[in-house]
DNA sequence: CGGTGTAGTATACAACGTAGAGTTCGAGGA
DNA sequence: TCCTCGAACTCTACGTTGTATACTACACCG
């Protein structure tokens, strides 16, 4: 392919900005293009969406698509703003929430879009995407965060680090499902299947004890080989603890 | 192309766990493709490893690499585990070490080895890599974690929440290095060929203050447009934090 | 009614992973 | 030394990708 790797920024920035104009022929347009691709996306992966198969889905062959999206790189970029803006604009922060709550429905408002979005697990988080979406996340983000004793820098530095856990966590729990056989609902099936292959690979049963023993009463506890949503709550919870510390704020219990 | 999208995991397990026998008339075997295929990726990234390119590097056409590395997908579980391998041969922690500097040192070899080997940040974490690479890695990251006052989930759950925040963080600030153009050493420069364009896009500057706040402070304070490396910093002091709040042990200091 | 610019199409290319058929090599027996 | 045979390796080909380039057809203006 003639890939171009990068995204052009300056054609970006005039389809993200630009007030997506319908073509009068095809009926097509930025948005309608980007919307269909982020559905596209949510059914069957970022993968399924390819220049053809979207020109498919809009009725009009694959170059026609180039106009409206730039190129791959950027369609990806709008999708990305697309979902940003749509996800916070439904987002409501209580009035009178405190801090913790605040953050907390940050953090489940990004792990829900996550969910409800898997591809955006594969792209980068903290890359600047200058959309009006993205833009708007942001500055909803920041407010939370805003007049709670942190300075600017350990805002920016916080709300990174909490965005990067719940992405994380969220792909890690993506890799799991998708690593499971259709057909298999847990971890179990995936497990006993694998498990004499590896332990006839493996000759010495005993050169991983903590793992072994960590792994068993998670399997037993759970019922999963691995369980990042426990720990995107367990993580959240342990950076709400360590914000209160940085404050000087008493805190209810232990965070257990 | 052909791709079979995912993994075939008796293939793999075959692979990672068998003494990697050497090919006669080529003298390749799965060892040292794999090493050729870490040092390549290092050195041009992952879209670099291609079949075509590694059997060139090893001196064989495309096909005769599929007998020592399975197909493409498997060839990349192969090099994940052994980065996690050398990676853990090399990091020693202290033996009076207190819990508060092996999770340091923890994190800070994972933030080492995404560094080193700035591809790992494309792929999943938390999957359930099982060589014996990854599976040393994790008895020694659970080690440790045991016996500090945690239970068995409670230290899974923070390694994962931790190794996530480490890759997210990591997987951030390579996305910040390639969207510089080559020469540009800083995000200023960057910014300051971006900036015109934006703000002509966006018509009403005052829509985002405290986005604009917080980034012009960024910028004065880091030179650069975010600092993914603070917010891992941050992060993971966060979580030390969060960590001694649920062990009830007092700490030094508020975190910043 | 005859240009003319623009929206949309058709075709082509290089690169990808890998299946399957074809080929070459090196060791063991005569 | 020559033959043979199985394994190791190579060649060719397919379908798919993103996108550059060259084309066509339609609306609008004189």
């Amino acid at each position: 392919m003639a890939k171009r790797t990068g995204v052009d920024e300056f054609k970006l920035i005039g389809l993200l900005w630009r007030d997506s104009p319908v073509s009068p022929r095809s009926g097509i347009s930025t948005q309608s293009v980007t919307t269909l691709a982020v559905d596209l996306a949510d059914r069957e992966g970022l993968d399924a969406v390819t220049i053809r198969r979207l020109a498919e889905e809009a009725g009009v062959t694959a170059m026609a698509l180039y106009p409206h999206i730039g190129g791959r790189a950027e369609l990806v970029e709008l999708m990305l703003d697309q979902v940003a803006g749509v996800t916070y604009e439904a987002v409501t922060i209580p009035e009178g929430a405190d801090w913790r709550e605040r953050v907390t429905a940050l953090a489940e408002a990004n792990w829900a879009s996550c969910q409800a979005h898997p591809w955006i697990t594969d792209l980068a988080t903290g890359r600047p995407v200058p959309g009006p979406g993205a833009s708007t996340k942001y500055e909803t983000e920041l407010r939370a965060l805003d007049g709670i004793g942190l300075t600017d820098i350990e805002m920016e530095h916080t709300l990174t680090a909490l965005l990067s856990l719940v992405q994380g966590t969220a792909r890690a729990t993506r890799a799991a499902q998708d690593s499971r056989l259709p057909g298999e609902d847990h971890d179990t099936d995936w497990w006993s299947n694998i498990e004499p292959a590896l332990t006839n690979a493996i000759g010495d049963q005993t050169r991983f004890p903590t793992a072994s023993r960590v792994s068993r009463t998670l399997g037993e506890q759970t019922g999963k080989a691995n369980d990042p949503e426990g720990a995107y709550r367990r993580g959240v919870g342990l950076i709400l603890d360590g914000i209160a510390k940085c404050l000087g704020t008493p805190t209810s219990g232990n965070g257990r």
